[in-house]
DNA sequence: ATTTGCCTAACGAACGTTAGTTCGTAGCAG
DNA sequence: CTGCTACGAACTAACGTTCGTTAGGCAAAT
């Protein structure tokens, strides 16, 4: 990928990000970039190749990130902190990427939508994985593994709606509060 | 609304809800109708309109459930216990307007979207005011209310992702299990 | 001399919407 | 009960616009 054509790609994800990728035409991607519609195509196939190429890239770091935790040894409870935090780290340094990645990945068609699919599931199955050593440890309540992976994700993945990277939140600031949200929830531990 | 008004609703909903607002042509809901595309305008003025109404009406379930929570009395936990459980409900009980109302409602435009994102924020109010009343209380943490309350609308809202009617898991089962996991989070209480 | 990056021009298809019309039926007067 | 009226709900046809995309050319950089 050149130059360029990183550079188009991010100009184009700010772009998306804002009315989304069904909303969005190739015609407002190119005015925002100051260029004509045609000359998109010198650097990419279609619209939905930009929507394929963001929601692969977000798609493999996740995939690399849960990985490298589950393979590294930590207790349950340090692999979710850390599994998290990569996570937010992710969100927040891909933001437009990231909203793109979250919302819009429904409109891929063919085999995109099917391998795109895919990947989300070995990423969810690599977060339940997590649970289930914590469960298996005794440190976690027994619970439906589907249930709290989507759960914890659902909440992480929400920070891309309101993060303003200007905000007096960073990333790791965001990423303990949600773990220990997540951990200890929101009740008093008054044995403590 | 004329019964055969409710019913066109109804189905143009449940066309919206697979490819999203935006992605779903005119045609797209009048072909599922099995009528003329031209035919919808003699029930409702645009396309927008019926994202409107299915915003809103929605909007209005959540506003009223919310109202209701806060006006009777009840300690906090019960509060948030029966603020989530009507969530649920609202949403288990209209999952096709509820998936539009939380992915869609960017198209809305004008006044419209102006007067939606208030009624949002009147409702995240309500959800605030909860959280705040268990800390008054001193049996929830301390913590970034803002914070809070969105973390808990995210996991809630997550379940039209994946919730099917036809599951293992009904509505109320599904509201306590998010209860517990949102008060308590995953961690086990080795005090308990 | 070839490639790269953008241009102009235009294509056909799909878009949301409007105008005008037809058809069935409910309500009512005779 | 019949005949007239009014209206709701659908139709056909088409509107102007916008859509994603392609073909082909031109100028600068390699």
């Amino acid at each position: 990928m050149t130059e360029r054509k990183k550079e188009i790609l991010a100009l184009s994800q700010s772009v998306l990000k804002e009315k989304g990728y069904a909303a969005t035409s190739v015609r407002d991607i190119a005015k925002a970039l100051d260029m004509e519609p045609a000359s998109l195509y010198s650097h990419f196939k279609s619209k939905e190749d930009i929507l394929k190429i963001t929601c692969f890239e977000m798609a493999d770091k996740f995939e690399l990130a849960v990985k490298e935790v589950n393979d590294i040894y930590f207790n349950a409870e340090e692999k979710l902190r850390m599994a998290i935090k990569l996570h937010v780290e992710i969100l927040t340094q891909n933001l437009d990427s990231a909203l793109i990645f979250i919302r819009d990945w429904r409109n891929l068609t063919g085999t995109s939508l099917t391998q795109f699919t895919a990947k989300r599931n070995v990423y969810e199955a690599g977060f339940r994985e997590i649970v289930q050593t914590g469960i298996d440890e005794g440190i976690f309540n027994e619970t439906d593994k589907k249930f709290a992976a989507l759960t914890i994700l659902s909440s992480v993945n929400w920070i891309v709606e309101w993060y303003k990277p200007d905000g007096n939140l960073n990333a790791e600031q965001i990423a303990e509060k949600l773990s220990n949200f997540i951990l200890s929830g929101l009740k008093k531990d008054i044995n403590k």
